[in-house]
DNA sequence: CGGCATCCGTGACGATACTG
DNA sequence: CAGTATCGTCACGGATGCCG
């Protein structure tokens, strides 16, 4: 195992880029994030990282205690990897790049991979209140944890349970969303998003 | 000028680690939060980093709207690179990082470089208000902008006008605070950090 | 002397192939 | 499926040289 590169600084900031500023690493917390994850699944939703790159990445981040890697049950015996709770405490360095990454994002270019659950940072954002909320796009469906404390903060696919709250958005008004261009308040007033559902979330996202 | 890589994602996470995700980009952005600064206190002030690389990031950074560099007038006349608003906006990311750093910190190993100004982050998010503070510590002096929205957000060095407050603390003080072990307004009521001066934010920290 | 550019050794990275 | 092995390339770190 080799030895960590540090920038030697006395320096949170720089000793928080000691442990996460190798190229890879937030985007797989970024992937761990949406709940325990197989290692073919994130090289999957990772498109560009090599393989041994991955697999090292996964050790780091074990070792400096970011990720578990955990066997999962009989059937489908496999590992996965999942986020500690130290992990994800990076929720908000995230949050903090993503918002600042709004002003670049413009339009989607050819070369550019998408996944559905990526907006779900963005849409995490915008939402308060606490609760499961599902999200329908044309690119896919996921849902979102919104004002969860551990655990996973959002997921692909449908929601696990009924949840507090469905929108419905096409790719336009998602896009405007992750741009920053729109709030999730203001798109539901404007009819962009349907909100259904009969929680309180849904009730309060529906009364602006 | 060589092209930038990117993750090719279309997540605005990764378009931010697109344009800071370089090794020593966001430690740049955190010496020029600073202010203005000449390439060679920038070496000195960021150890470990070699000449080229330096001098590639700068580059890299203005092309990206991060930097801008500008030519002092005589006497002295040299470069200085300065942010951009756009890239004094990373302040949340570094002080996101700073945040999560924090638990990894420790104690100072004998290779750690530290320099005054670096306890300005954490200073900073523990003062509420706005104007303009001078800290001592025993390692040398600097000033922080509580509450400002462009320009420097601090500086080396005593405060350039008549400070809002002065503050004096010692070292083991000033890296609790760093470790997140102790609040300001905490230190303060202990009497480990000394409080002067008449302006609002001198007296709100006093009366707690 | 400040502000880089050049050169070079090392290590990180990316793509592909291969194995338990 | 979950990685390891191999290899070419590029980024990084350190030293030195050049030029105003």
């Amino acid at each position: 195992m080799s030895p960590r590169r540090s920038y030697d600084q006395y320096c949170s900031a720089a000793r928080a880029l000691d442990v996460v500023g190798d190229r890879w690493t937030l985007l797989i917390v970024r992937e761990l994030l949406a709940g325990p994850r197989r290692y073919t699944d994130l090289h999957a939703d990772l498109p560009g990282v090599s393989t041994d790159v991955l697999a090292s990445r996964l050790k780091d981040m074990e070792r400096d205690g970011l990720t578990t890697r955990r066997r999962l049950p009989p059937p489908g015996a496999a590992y996965v990897y999942e986020l500690t709770p130290r992990g994800s405490e990076l929720l908000p360095v995230l949050q903090a790049l993503g918002t600042w990454g709004q002003a670049e994002l413009g339009e989607r270019r050819p070369t550019d991979a998408v996944r559905a659950h990526w907006f779900a940072l963005p849409l995490l954002r915008d939402l308060e209140g606490e609760g499961l909320v599902e999200v329908r796009l044309e690119e896919g469906e996921f849902h979102v944890y919104v004002g969860a404390e551990g655990g996973p903060v959002y997921g692909d696919g449908p929601a696990p349970a009924e949840p507090d709250a469905r929108l419905a958005l096409d790719t336009g008004t998602c896009t405007a969303v992750a741009r920053g261009e729109s709030s999730v308040p203001d798109a539901v007033r404007d009819g962009r998003i349907t909100v259904t559902g009969d929680g309180t979330l849904a009730k309060a996202l529906r009364e602006g």
